[in-house]
DNA sequence: AATGCATGCGCAG
DNA sequence: TGCGCCTGCATTA
């Protein structure tokens, strides 16, 4: 599940529903010992994410940070926990909640410094644009223009800087696939062949379906005039949810020309696109 | 029961 | 470029 739409997404849920209280602390599985037994009892004051990377603040005890990586999953529940199984890298409970943590990459109780250390090797995150309308002062959010100063001098695909998180933080394989489908670009093209309104346009976007993906917890990039119901055909069938233009749709006609959506292996992850509408 | 696969990433070579 | 790591689920046998 995790694109940086689910982090920010579990930022949020981790304040609602364990923010300014204390909590319990353990790891089942067992790796995170040590530091849940210091978080024990600790209260969690303040949350952040970052692409996806996670951070649970618990005051001058420090920060947990938490990376999903492919499989790592969270989930919530009400209280009463039932017994955690041994794959629980972390539970966190409360009197009303409590969250287990599986499989992550990473889960670990750092420093502040630490903490700053991972900011600075991410690139922007559009999930930290500001937000329009707010009158929050400039320059305070994450703009493409870091982003925009290393695509623009490379040679290496698109498709690989937008999986690149010292680029942009935040994008996975599918919003990758479904921005350059929505902006018609071909997945191949070098970041130098790009041009500025383009990444301008991708990055305001990126800023807009990401923000829907925190909003409904799932990836929906189809616009209002291609959606099964606008279209007359039925939905997507599969397990990830959301409505899709190419991802993980290899073979199968593109919902605009007909042409069948071309697949291929890039940097060992799964790359989907349509050779009709993207241009080189 | 065994195999394959996944919305990620760091490292060795 | 390929491998290892972390886990759960669907598919195959």
């Amino acid at each position: 599940m995790p694109e940086g739409h689910t982090i920010h997404r579990l930022a949020e849920d981790h304040l609602a529903r364990f923010g300014g209280r204390p909590v319990r602390a353990r790891s089942p599985q067992g790796k995170f010992s040590d530091s849940a037994a210091l978080l024990d009892g600790r209260v969690l004051d303040t949350v952040d994410a970052h692409g996806k990377h996670l951070f649970l603040g618990f005051g001058d005890t420090g920060w947990v940070h938490i990376h999903l990586g492919l499989f790592g999953k969270v989930g919530f529940g009400d209280a009463p926990a039932p017994p955690p199984t041994d794959t629980v890298r972390l539970r966190l409970a409360s009197d009303t909640a409590y969250m287990d943590l599986r499989g992550p990459t990473t889960c670990a109780l750092i420093t502040e410094p630490e903490k700053r250390a991972i900011h600075e090797r991410l690139g922007p995150d559009p999930l930290r644009a500001r937000p329009d309308g707010t009158g929050a002062p400039t320059g305070t959010g994450d703009d493409g223009e870091r982003a925009w100063a290393r695509i623009s001098r490379s040679r290496t695909t698109v498709a690989a800087l937008l999986m690149d998180q010292k680029v942009i933080a935040g994008v996975g394989n599918v919003y990758r696939a479904e921005v350059l489908f929505r902006h018609g670009i071909d997945p191949y093209r070098a970041g130098k062949d790009l041009t500025r309104s383009e990444w301008d346009a991708i990055w305001a976007d990126l800023v807009a379906l990401m923000r829907e993906g925190v909003r409904h917890n799932r990836i929906d990039t189809v616009r209002p005039e291609h959606t099964p119901e606008a279209m007359g055909r039925p939905p997507r069938v599969d397990d990830h949810g959301g409505e899709v233009y190419v991802y993980r749709r290899a073979r199968m006609p593109c919902l605009l020309c007909g042409t069948g959506i071309r697949t291929e292996t890039l940097a060992a992850r799964n790359l989907f696109w349509c050779p009709g509408c993207q241009a080189r």
